[in-house]
DNA sequence: ATTCTTTTAATTGTCAAACCTTTTTCATTT
DNA sequence: AAATGAAAAAGGTTTGACAATTAAAAGAAT
């Protein structure tokens, strides 16, 4: 008789279960803010053990599927699914990515330039007051010339960000977490300085004016012109780097 | 005296442990491939018993953060993160967003007219032959008439998949995964048709021809044309869907 | 000496049963 | 009527054990 290897189970239960009710939850046959029977429940219909369910629901609750409450009223429930959440789960991916250096800081920049552009064209067609409000307010902060520099690049992250919501398209808001999130801070810095500050609150107001006056085109040039500016800075700086290493290596010390 | 309520503990223990060895990973206290201590160890260690030290590590399993192999040689080791690894939880992460409708339709396409443009322009810069040669093969897929709809639309995906791949920029190429794992589908899913998709191989060639002949700019506006094309069907297709369902409910049935 | 097999030990995976903590509900007391 | 407190329900945690897996060491056969 053949076998049916079909049957020997490979993945582990809290796997097995874990995907079952996430299917469950996709499909749709447990709906958004639905309750899960209780853990004791569950271990008994699945015929394994409490420890086991919980197990797979961490992994689910980590995945922001499903979340738990202690008490009477508690349990475990459906998560309806929002931006936010989403949004922080891919940037905590690329993120990582961008750590271990995956990226060369010129595609970066090239990805930067050709989607942030994208945004600004949306932007200037679709923007409210309320969003020149708030990117006005980032360059009234930005033009303090007492800010540290990491208040300076967490407004340059939030101006960013302000386009993108200013565009006024949910998937592209979505989409360009990447680059707000991982992308913005990693080549932010690298350009710390003076001089850099006042070119970058130079090139936000002109991409600010030019959205301001629905000017797509303008506006793309501009960040287009702001992004390469800075390209060519990153790669300034990662020459005297380089050379510094080089020179350091060549004197003899470690480097690390 | 005034109470420090930052004290009380108000996080499970496990989710403690979890940002902790995820805190390490990040900063790299913990290099790639390291092995933590056994689960008897960490739970020692941290002065908590197994089964929550195992929540914690499935937790960081869930997120690819680490892996775990039994055996003597086994344990949990720190994942080296990857491209693959980080495009799947960003293509989950949108998938669910746009299966509960978060977007509507028209921002999706636009949002898809916008980013491929951009792929399409780097792609004529940057194809290899490499990348012709996919392209053209799923444009031969395509082209046959017995192919199932199913077939058609996985046959699509890879296409503009292969274009992304084309254009060489790792960075975009992870910000696509939104657009080729979840929007490409749910637009999709509504165009079926032997004239559609006569249609669609036909924007497909032309796509292809441009970025073989290098240029950027015919090809983006080829890419944008079959998107626009695209958008006008689903509207229609929409409407139609839409009319249906109110005839159908004065009719007196009811849509659920 | 080499190769095959068996044993062994380390480690994750699973289980069972209890206890702890939080939170709501509801009865009791003031 | 309001404050108090007990009970119950649910997730959170512990303990201690056993099962399954797997690499390496030990032993047996060629």
């Amino acid at each position: 008789m053949a076998l049916h290897y079909d049957e020997i189970v490979r993945t582990g239960l809290s796997k097995q279960v874990a995907d079952l009710i996430r299917a469950a939850i996709l499909e749709g046959r447990l709906q958004v803010d639905e309750r899960l029977p209780s853990e004791d429940e569950l271990s008994r219909r699945f015929g394994i053990s409490r420890p086991t369910v919980r197990e797979a629901l961490k992994v689910l609750a980590a995945q922001n599927l499903i979340r738990s409450r202690r008490g009477p009223t508690g349990g475990t429930f459906v998560n309806r699914p929002d931006l936010d959440a989403a949004g922080r789960a891919i940037a905590e991916a690329s993120t990582l990515l961008v750590g271990v250096g995956t990226f060369g800081v010129d595609e970066i920049v090239t990805a930067r330039i050709e989607t942030e552009a994208i945004c600004c064209r949306l932007a200037a067609a679709n923007r409210s007051d309320e969003d020149l409000a708030r990117l006005e307010a980032e360059i009234v902060i930005q033009r303090d010339e007492g800010l540290t520099d990491e208040a300076f690049c967490a407004s340059d992250v939030r101006f960013h960000r302000a386009i993108v919501t200013a565009s006024g398209n949910g998937p592209l808001r979505l989409m360009m977490h990447t680059v707000i999130e991982s992308f913005i801070p990693v080549t932010n810095m690298l350009i710390f300085g003076e001089h850099e500050r006042r070119r970058s609150v130079g090139s936000h107001a002109r991409v600010l004016e030019a959205i301001a006056a629905r000017d797509a085109e303008r506006a793309a040039q501009e960040i287009r012109g702001h992004l390469e500016g800075m390209r060519a800075v990153l790669i300034q700086a990662l020459d005297r780097r380089a050379s510094r290493a080089v020179a350091g290596a060549a004197e003899g010390g470690e480097t690390e």
